[in-house]
DNA sequence: TATGAATGAGGTTTCATTCAT
DNA sequence: GATGAATGAAACCTCATTCAT
């Protein structure tokens, strides 16, 4: 069998393993037996246990990123509305990848100082791609404020924070969809706390006007 | 020493290594040690390296819960009000306990159910303590609009999470307070991304009127 | 079992196993069987392989360089029966001890600077002791040759290494005992080969005379 | 590429390999990769590690056996000059070879029984050389001694262990030649440690009488 | 109450060796 | 003739946990 096959093989059993058990808990052992191959293959391959890891990380992270930038390419829509598609796609995927999910959120920030920077890198993809998106929507608004970079920054900690956390919720909900999720996350974010008490909602346009 | 004196250095010092290593990473050997006891006290006093993982995370969930409740007590401050209260006091309260706040946020939720089910149950107590903010808010305010549970359940995920990753983030910050993220996150969630970039702030209440 | 006494134990089993397997390999687990203890004991008071076998190194050269030195304490004997006092009691040991002794002077000087270094130290010291013995000889004698440095240290270096290949070809042929192999050396060293041929012989002194 | 010529590489790379790591140390991956080619190849032709190493070990010896003796095919030579030119080409030979002389002093005698029998071998037919090179010096001799077998047998052994030790001592040290090192031997084991104290020298022959 | 002494179980990693092509 | 792919076995080391005092 192809290496390059054996290889897919290996790192698909890694992330499981180490997304469901955690980095220090998931054995080399159970990986190499999950993906059908014994042991020392997978160090032939993958050299040590701590660069298994970082090419997991690598790989699910670099995935995300494509899936989120990947619903965001219309550059035409109002900001809300790139930022509703960035969301769903980032619902959607951390939906379908759940064990992805959890290395890239819980083992890989847990586990030493060198995996937090390799999806800290990632985090640092999505903060600027939605800072970009702020500073776009910002630039049109006709009273353009003066938002200071800490103040973005912090912006986009939080949002990203809430999304990460909504992640988490709607992967442990059941009957809760990425576009659920994002619904929820643009009324809470976009709205603000007070409108939404006031009754304001938000939704997303469609072609020839925008749902109320 | 009486045992009570004991057992909270032993906590303490478990908290700081399980904080600072993870808790597969932490051995006994070392908090034994930090505590100034032998190994088997620890045993005699916590019974297992589970429990005592577990006891950790219940302290500090309890310390944690206790502190925001303690800045929400005033029953007479308008919603906003009480929630910045309460974030300010749980910034303040996981900068000063640093090591805890990994325990909570990062250890407990990435080894093992039984440990997530723990502080699982300190975030439903905070998301009931923002639900009823919210409810009470919603009943005050005119147009009283129909929040469907999952709705506020999705919310108070989304602030809750929010507010856990501006807490990282601050904590890794140099020079940032607890009061100033909690009114970054004031802006972000009571003001909503939309009014936000026209240029809207929120700004807490002071005696005789309110801060611009 | 108090510590020290365990520990001379592991430290004996090691010396036997590492004389007669090699460094790499003795194992750790015959090793700790030999001496009758469980592995991680021997990992709790010897810390690693690489400790134990430069403790085993150590002890051993200590051990020997004491047992030489005791033979030549007595200043007042003529530097050729110093000499021979020396061997003998250099051969006495290394055939006392086997183990200790191919420790020394084959596995040591065969895996890895570090234990050649500690090895090197001690047969340092043993060099010194005959260029002492040498100078003490030339200064006493009446054509004080020009004996460079490096000269001595050459012929020290060539009479330690011939005691080592006599002290393994002792070892190895039965019936040979200290006196004789520092017999045969004192004639090959001392008489040289050039008057040996011719019939002369080196011999110890005995009170009143020297035995021909 | 031929079969013979493939092997040579092979075996080439292995007394690299061999010499400077030692017997277990040396992986085969090593050595097929250094000698550039597969790691299949080096069995199908080698057949294991331990036959490899015993390949090494003959073919080392037997060059250091022939460079020697072609230093003491000269018949008409008085018995130190033999000698002399004997000690000069090993020094030379194993100043050349340093890997090689490695396997043969070092690891060879150090990981087995079988491997050091087999440069136990070698060692006898240097020792024979010498014992027949003493015995006709000693046949020549007006007051032939009657030299015990054991005596000769002990003196080789003396002296092929003094020579070995220089011949690592030279290598070590950067500015010794091979002569130098041979000079030095035949002072000390020819004269004898009692007359060069004296002041008395052996030097080599040259045509026309011979050096002081 | 408190500890020095001790271990069973399990983890990561390496390596000589063999097939199937 | 030559190799990419693969593994059984064993090594070093760690750690949660207990016993005897």
């Amino acid at each position: 069998m192809p290496r390059e096959v054996r290889e897919r093989q290996m790192m698909d059993a890694a992330v499981a393993t180490f997304g469901q058990r955690g980095y220090r808990a998931a054995s080399m052992d159970e990986i190499a037996e999950l993906a059908g191959v014994s042991k020392p293959l997978v160090y032939l391959y993958l050299n040590s246990k701590e660069d298994l890891f970082t090419a997991c990380i690598r790989r699910e992270a670099d995935a995300l990123l494509a899936a989120v930038r990947a619903g965001v390419v219309e550059p035409d829509l109002a900001p809300d509305e790139q930022l509703w598609a960035g969301l769903t796609a980032f619902f959607a995927h951390t939906a379908d990848n759940p064990d992805a999910w959890s290395v890239l959120h819980r083992q890989a920030r847990t586990h030493g100082e060198s995996f937090a920077a390799e999806v800290g890198a990632m985090r640092g993809e999505l903060v600027d791609l939605v800072t970009g998106l702020l500073r776009d929507a910002g630039r049109a608004s006709p009273a353009s404020p003066d938002l200071g970079d800490r103040d973005v920054v912090g912006v986009a900690q939080a949002l990203v924070g809430a999304a990460e956390a909504l992640a988490g919720w709607a992967n442990e909900t059941p009957g809760v969809s990425a576009k659920e999720a994002a619904s929820t996350l643009m009324n809470f974010a976009w709205t603000g706390l007070g409108r939404l008490l006031e009754g304001e909602r938000w939704s997303a346009a469609v072609p020839g006007g925008r749902l109320s």
